[in-house]
DNA sequence: GTCTATACCGAGATAGAC
DNA sequence: GTCTATCTCGGTATAGAC
């Protein structure tokens, strides 16, 4: 049941982690999806409709994820922890962030999707701080929001530092670290 | 006294902030510098040799204004939150770290500059960590280069943040957060 | 909906005169 | 050391038949 269009859209997911936007070309789409040039122009206006809807679809994906896990734990900052304890090989590049310094996405169109990705992912971030210290799991002396932010950072600073030096253990230090010093905040447990 | 060359170095350097390498093509930077195809092939063996030089250019000017604003503090504690102080628009990315994610870098010779970067200021903030925790600045139950690979995550993070939201205070917010959780570790001051 | 052929442009580099 | 002319290739897309 998978259509062209499917395929299409799942070709250049996979091809923009691997290699960003704008060294992706529509032929290497092509190529690898075993569509033809007729068939992209067809479903697509042209590459950057392409990408948009496959990133789009990388979004709900990795916010579904974000949910499921996050969902488990009682304790707000449990919830946090769960989040950033997913394994990441950071020379890989976060599927979602790895296109952000593409040139194109100077674009709004195209930048579109990357922003409500991060900004919807902060917003919850920032409500699980907020929970965290209202219920007294962690000292309220840090603004959440800005702890949302950190946390954020902390994951897609380590993948480029992952991509820059080789070292795929990179984001999971640097999360790691994180939770450590969030930790000898608790106020109890 | 700015020869040819040093104009097309200075320019390549700007470009690669502005636009990353992939996206700089020689003909822009033959068009910004006033340089003619002719001198840009004599000085150079081609567009990787001249963003290799640029790139050195960069990492000993960075280096440099590292090393300049944490010798000024006497506490090791300080000197990082001098270097995690200084004001950055996210918006703009970081001047080194901008290019990591252009697919160009899988070359081990257009990356080296980057790693040595990277590796460098990551060893010298470890050394930091490491005085700060034997002079009992902080408490010593973090492993110094996780701490490192942290602060430069914070950082890099947030520049990815910035560029995706808007948010030029990002990079800002990400380290006044890391450096208020480091301050509740404090044992003195 | 899908195919092949074609068009246009800019990237990256070389040639050879001055 | 610098200039202009030229070359090749791939990216992105359109045309029109099937």
């Amino acid at each position: 049941m998978a259509t062209t269009r499917d395929n299409l859209i799942e070709t250049m997911k996979q091809l923009l982690w691997e290699r960003g936007y704008d060294a992706t070309s529509p032929n290497l789409v092509l190529e690898r999806s075993g569509a033809g040039k007729g068939s992209f122009y067809h479903h697509f206006k042209g590459k950057k409709e392409l990408a948009i809807a496959a990133m789009e679809s990388r979004s709900d994906e990795l916010i579904e994820e974000f949910d499921r896990v996050t969902a488990k734990p009682d304790l707000y900052l449990e919830k946090v922890y769960a989040y950033l304890r997913l394994p990441r090989d950071a020379t890989r590049g976060c599927r979602m962030g790895r296109i952000v310094q593409d040139p194109s996405l100077d674009d709004p169109l195209l930048n579109a999707p990357l922003e409500r990705y991060f900004k919807h992912l902060h917003e919850r971030l920032t409500w699980m701080f907020e929970e965290a210290q209202r219920h007294r799991e962690m000292m309220n002396i840090l603004p959440p929001g800005q702890l949302a932010t950190l946390a954020l950072s902390a994951l897609q600073g380590g993948f480029v530092l992952g991509r820059a030096t080789g070292e795929g253990a990179a984001a999971d230090d640097a999360t790691g670290a994180l939770m450590a010093l969030l930790s000898t905040q608790t106020l109890r447990g």
